[in-house]
DNA sequence: CTCAGTGTTCAGTG
DNA sequence: TCACTGAACACTGA
C-alpha cells in the first residue's frame, strides 16, 4: 500500500533491520523481477555486496539505503510493493534451489521459503533478510550516486514531512492549475508522496469536492486543504501506516465498504468516480 | 471471462 | 514549453 506513509514505515523498518550491517547476498543474482531503471542486476549487486548500511532516506515514495560508498541504491514500490523482514539466525536457502510459496490468499509463508512475490531479496551479515515484495511489478529500482540530486528524486516538490508552502505559498502555486484539484494532488512534482487515498481522504477531510478547479478555491479552503493534508500524513505515518489504526471518522474505512453501491459516511452517500484518471470516492452531501 | 487497482511514464493534444 | 489526458505497464482477485 505505497503512499508516503506506507514508503516511510518501510525505510523505517529496513534500516532498523539494516543499520550498521554489511550487506552479505544480492539475491536474485541476475533474473529481473523488478524492474532496474540505471543498473543491471549484475551492477545492481556489485555495488550492495559486502557495503556497510549506515543510514537511509526518503522522499515522496522513493527511498534509499546510505551506505559507507557509492552509489547507493533507490527503490520505489510501485503499486503494489512491499517489505518483508526476517531476523532469523539461520539463512534461507540459496533462491536458485528453493521454490517460491505459491499459495495465495493470507496464508503465512513457511519459514523456509521465499514469500509469493519476492522479488529481491537482501541478506546482511547476521542473517537478517530484506525481502521486497511486488506481485504487480510495477516496483522500480536503481542506483544514484546522490540520491536527492538527480532525477526522478530531484524532480518531486514538497515533501509533508519536511518543508511545507504556507497557505498563501499555496494558493499561488495552485492558482497556475486548471485541473481538477484531485488531479494536482496526485501531481508528485507538487506534493511528492500524495497518492490516490490520501488525496481523497484530504479532500473529504477539508470538505472540498475533487471536481473543484485547483485556482479556484478559496483561501479558506487551501488554508484547510494544507490542514488537512499534513494531519492525515502525520497521523498515518505515526500508526506505522496501520490502517486499522486510522482515526474512525476517516472516509478511508468507508471508501471500499463491502456492498458495493451502499457505502455510506455517517449516513452520507459516497460516489465512486473517475478523476483525474483515478478512482476518486467523493461524499458530494458534504464535500463542496 | 472481464475489469479494476494505494503509481509512473510517455505519446498526443491544446 | 507547459498543462493536461489517456493509454500502457503486469498480474491478481473479485
Amino acid at each position: 500500500m505505497p503512499e508516503l506513509p506506507e514508503v516511510e514505515t518501510a525505510r523505517r523498518r529496513i534500516e532498523k533491520a539494516l543499520k550498521d550491517q554489511r550487506l552479505s547476498d544480492i539475491e536474485p543474482d541476475e533474473k529481473d523481477l523488478i524492474v532496474y531503471d540505471t543498473a543491471s542486476p549484475r551492477e545492481f549487486r556489485e555495488a550492495l555486496l559486502g557495503a556497510k548500511v549506515i543510514g537511509s532516506g526518503r522522499k515522496g515514495k522513493y527511498f534509499w539505503l546510505e551506505l559507507d560508498r557509492r552509489p547507493w541504491p533507490v527503490f520505489h514500490f510501485g503499486m503494489t510493493g512491499n517489505v518483508e523482514v526476517r531476523t532469523k539466525q539461520k539463512r534461507l536457502p540459496k533462491w536458485g534451489g528453493l521454490k517460491l510459496h505459491s499459495k495465495s490468499g493470507g496464508k503465512e509463508t513457511p519459514e523456509n521459503q521465499i514469500p509469493r512475490f519476492c522479488r529481491l531479496r537482501i541478506v546482511a551479515e547476521n542473517g537478517t533478510e530484506v525481502m521486497i515484495i511486488d506481485p504487480r511489478r510495477f516496483g522500480r529500482i536503481r542506483l544514484a550516486r546522490n540520491p536527492l540530486s538527480e532525477p526522478p528524486i530531484s524532480k518531486l516538490g514538497f515533501d509533508p514531512l519536511e518543508k511545507f508552502p504556507s497557505g498563501k505559498e499555496l494558493i499561488i502555486i495552485l492558482g497556475k492549475r486548471r485541473a481538477p484539484i484531485k488531479a494536482v494532488l496526485l501531481d508528485q512534482s507538487l506534493f511528492a508522496g500524495v497518492g490516490n487515498w490520501i488525496a481523497d481522504e484530504v479532500l473529504f477531510q477539508s470538505r472540498i469536492s475533487p471536481h473543484n478547479k485547483a485556482s479556484e478555491l478559496t483561501l479558506a479552503q487551501v488554508t484547510a486543504l494544507r490542514k488537512a493534508l499534513l494531519s492525515v500524513i502525520i497521523r498515518a505515518v505515526k500508526v506505522g501506516a496501520d490502517s486499522k489504526r486510522f482515526p474512525r471518522h476517516w472516509l478511508f474505512h468507508a471508501r471500499w465498504g463491502k456492498v458495493k453501491d451502499a457505502r455510506t459516511w455517517e449516513g452520507h452517500k459516497i460516489r465512486h468516480e473517475t478523476i483525474g484518471g483515478r478512482t476518486t470516492a467523493w461524499v458530494p452531501d458534504l464535500q463542496k
